[in-house]
DNA sequence: TCTGGCGTTGTTCCC
DNA sequence: GGGGAACAACGCCAG
């Protein structure tokens, strides 16, 4: 996807524009941007017989100068699109990009931009600024994404701006790999690992930007100070509080360290031994994963990095390791499969005209009042199924659930008891999650919800049963649900069976107005029905096919 | 075109 | 407690 445009000869500076690759490992837009400017000092020198340009003298040797520009856009930084945790991780990342750049002799640019339909503006303004003739920036494949670069393509070309993109979300670019499937992604993990076996490893990382980086003009001089800075929540009108109980540090350096920390666990005997689906979703107090999601979700970390850092460990152990899908390579290949699909699938994100996507006559909490009281009870963890809202009590509170407690609420919502539309669910996961990827968040709520990829809506998760199998003493749900610390384990999962005795004595009153509600819905009773609903949906939809094909 | 094998992560019951 | 089958049985895809 690379509009590889030569820069205009003796062309001014190079604005790189972050959105995503919050780095300066593995980068390859940025690596591009650095060249450009140099490439442009080689070529103002050799027309101007040596010498600089004015702006040189610092690390970048007279290069051509070269801006770094991150737009604080409104679904980044206000409700429902973004909650106050995720935020808080994006400035702890921003700053810390900043303090790298500061490091190279460069600094990153700031600005705020509250309605959407102006980032186009901020990029071609901020290019006027600082005099640049080209712009680079990574491809963004997701909607929002595409239809944003369309406008800002528009604004660029009017403005006479070069635009050079580089692939860096993922670990290849995705042209390369829908060419390699003859143009249509494949529907089926087994199918997208044999097509990328055919392919062959992704490129290796890049090597990480080096110390000399042309100077800034952006930011620099009297209208520099507080205008293009990293701001704090407060400034962005959140509460600090709100954003408590994150619990990864943002930033380039806390994610290598937090991925070399979980690639030399047991001497990288965990890494190799690594089976996603035995993991246990109620290791709070260090989770059994990499918990490198919110990383490779703002490009802090690179996947192609941590692809060949997982070889390594691989390599390094003499005995067998894990396969995909269940390895952690396998955890990376269903990312990429996620991304070619949003990429390459019209409406990828919805329900609506999406083909990937059975139509299942969901409730819609948007239009139909009942459904809406559903969806903000197991939003706001008052189902009164404490595995579901334990879960969702963490999701609130940390932005992060480990996997199977995705699939626990993902499935209770839609398919197995609210019967909730999966787009609404997944609006909450895109408020509330830390690591909120466009592509992965619809694929795995069309997953969870027997939508599409997954066929079996007959397995069903039970609210008790499955937390009674994978937290036996209820530690998770008395952590995360300290009204419930006190009651004893045998009611912990159903604690509206508790006599009243055992609830006085665990200093708990449950159902209306006490400190737990009842259950919400009587999931033996709904899950039937549901499976029913199910079933039919899936009949009907066969019954489409049959007839289209019919038609065909 | 048809078909058998298979699918990252269910529950219950039985041995 | 661990393993296997029944439950009622889906769609994708390689051969």
């Amino acid at each position: 996807m690379s509009a590889a445009a030569p820069p205009p000869p003796g062309g001014g500076g190079v604005l790189h524009w972050f959105r995503r690759a919050l780095r300066v490992h593995d980068n390859p837009a940025l690596i591009e941007a650095v060249r450009l400017a140099k490439a442009k000092k080689e070529e103002r020198s050799s027309a101007t017989g040596g010498g600089g340009d004015g702006h040189g003298g610092g690390g970048g040797g007279g290069a051509a100068p070269l801006a770094m520009l991150y737009i604080l856009e409104p679904t980044a930084t206000t409700a429902p699109h973004t909650g106050a945790v995720r935020l808080r991780f994006l400035l702890e990342s921003l700053t810390a990009l900043d303090g790298e750049l500061r490091a190279r002799g460069s600094a990153l640019h700031v600005v705020r931009v509250t309605d959407g339909a102006d980032v186009a503006a901020a990029v071609a303004a901020a290019a006027a600024r600082c005099g640049a003739t080209t712009l680079v920036y990574e491809d963004d494949d997701s909607p929002a994404g595409r239809e944003r670069d369309a406008a800002v393509g528009a604004a660029a070309a009017a403005a006479g701006l070069a635009v050079v993109t580089r692939s860096g979300h993922t670990l290849y670019p995705p042209a390369l790999l829908l060419d390699a499937a003859g143009g249509v992604a494949p529907r089926t993990m087994a199918a997208f690992t044999s097509l990328v076996d055919r392919v062959g490893p992704p490129h290796p990382p890049l090597p990480t930007v080096g110390g000399d980086l042309p100077p800034p003009p952006l930011g620099d001089g009297e209208e520099a100070a507080a205008d293009g800075e990293v701001p704090s929540l407060a400034a962005l009108g959140w509460d600090a509080d709100a954003a408590a109980g994150l619990r990864v540090r943002g930033g380039e350096a806390a994610a290598l360290e937090r991925m070399e920390a979980f690639l030399g666990r047991r001497g990288g005997a965990v890494v190799r031994a690594f089976e996603k689906p035995k993991t246990s979703m109620v290791a709070w107090r260090t989770p059994d994963t990499t918990v490198l999601s919110p990383y490779l979700a703002a490009g802090v970390l690179s996947p192609r990095t941590f692809y060949a850092r997982l070889r390594e460990v691989e390599a390094a152990g003499h005995g067998r390791h894990t396969r995909p899908p269940v390895s952690l390579v396998g955890q990376l290949l269903w990312r990429e499969h996620f991304h070619l699909l949003a990429g390459s699938v019209p409406h990828f994100g919805r329900v609506a005209g999406n083909p990937l996507c059975r139509q299942i006559p969901w409730d819609d909490p948007s239009t139909d009042a009942a459904a809406a009281a559903r969806h903000a009870a197991w939003a706001t963890a008052r189902t009164g199924y404490p595995a579901v809202d334990a879960c969702m009590a963490q999701l609130r509170k940390e932005g992060w659930v480990h996997h199977l407690g995705r699939h626990l609420v993902a499935c209770f919502a839609t398919r197995g008891d609210l019967w909730l539309s999966w787009e609404a669910g997944a609006a909450t996961f895109e408020e509330l999650l830390l690591d909120w990827d466009p592509a992965l968040n619809a694929g795995n709520w069309m997953w969870l919800s027997a939508s599409a990829f997954f066929n079996s809506y007959f397995r069903v998760y039970g609210p008790v049963t499955w937390m009674r199998k994978v937290d036996p003493e209820g530690k998770f749900i008395r952590h995360y649900l300290p009204a419930l610390a006190r009651l004893p384990t045998a009611y912990i999962y159903e604690p509206w069976t508790a006599p009243a005795g055992v609830q006085k004595a665990a200093g708990v009153r449950i159902g209306d107005g006490g400190d737990y509600p009842a259950p919400i819905v009587d999931h033996a009773v709904v899950s039937k029905i549901n499976i029913d609903r199910m079933a039919k949906a899936f009949r009907s939809g066969a019954a489409a096919e049959n007839t289209q094909s019919g038609l065909a």
